[in-house]
DNA sequence: CGTCTTCCCATAGCTAGGCTATGGAAGATT
DNA sequence: AATCTTCCATAGCCTAGCTATGGGAAGACG
């Protein structure tokens, strides 16, 4: 209704969200809370990890042995866990790079001939 | 088990497959076969739109709007179905083509930032 | 001190939209 | 006749997003 544009709310791609949290942790240790909101930042505020999305993901990368967890008081003293990667977790995120890569430029491919 | 390396099918992410339809009947009526055929091509052989994806995407554009169908006998003197974009598919190519833009830059800088 | 905000985690249940598997009909090829 | 290719379509599965919801603990503010 209001004449002003709406915030726009942008969610990530189906399938880019491992690799998006994969590429965060390659950076070290974080906790869910601050991957979310670096991913947020780097993309210039565009992309909005969802915390309903987040730790499910987290979870499910647990699983799969990509990344480990420690409990342990963040930064502002409260109990939060911190992720980082395993060697698998880094494979992993050296075959997304690369898979997406592929993907996105012949998909460019296709919509760039008219 | 072979040595060789194996043709490795790619996907296409999803969220993307509306765009990669709308986009090629951009250029006119085309029939679902010729649809694959041809993201196939244009992708350099690296997409693979599978039937069991395609023919329902269809038919989900049919009920949104997007397209519509008429029966006619193929180049091949078979029985086809083909589809043509509406101007609400126009217009959703335009938004899904912008909004990948968008997201697939958002991306890259989360990525590219180490 | 009570309340609010921010930080941080987590799950249940829904939904969209891919996939495989399957089936069928009709023309072309051998 | 048998097989291949073209062309359509559906059922049933699964991944992985989403919303909605809940909670606990720290710090700020009145």
């Amino acid at each position: 209704m209001g004449r002003r544009t709406e915030n726009q709310k942008i969610e990530i791609p189906p399938g880019t969200l491992y690799m998006l949290i994969l590429k965060t942790l390659a950076n070290g240790q974080m906790h869910g809370y601050g991957i979310a909101q670096r991913i947020h930042q780097l993309s210039g505020e565009v992309l909005q990890v969802e915390e309903g999305s987040l730790y499910p993901a987290l979870q499910r990368m647990l699983i799969k042995g990509w990344v480990v967890a420690e409990w342990r008081p963040s930064e502002n003293n409260r109990r939060a866990r911190y992720y980082s990667l395993t060697k698998s977790g880094q494979k992993q995120l050296g075959a997304e790079l690369s898979e997406f890569d592929k993907v996105i430029s012949a998909i460019h491919r296709v919509i760039e001939t008219a």
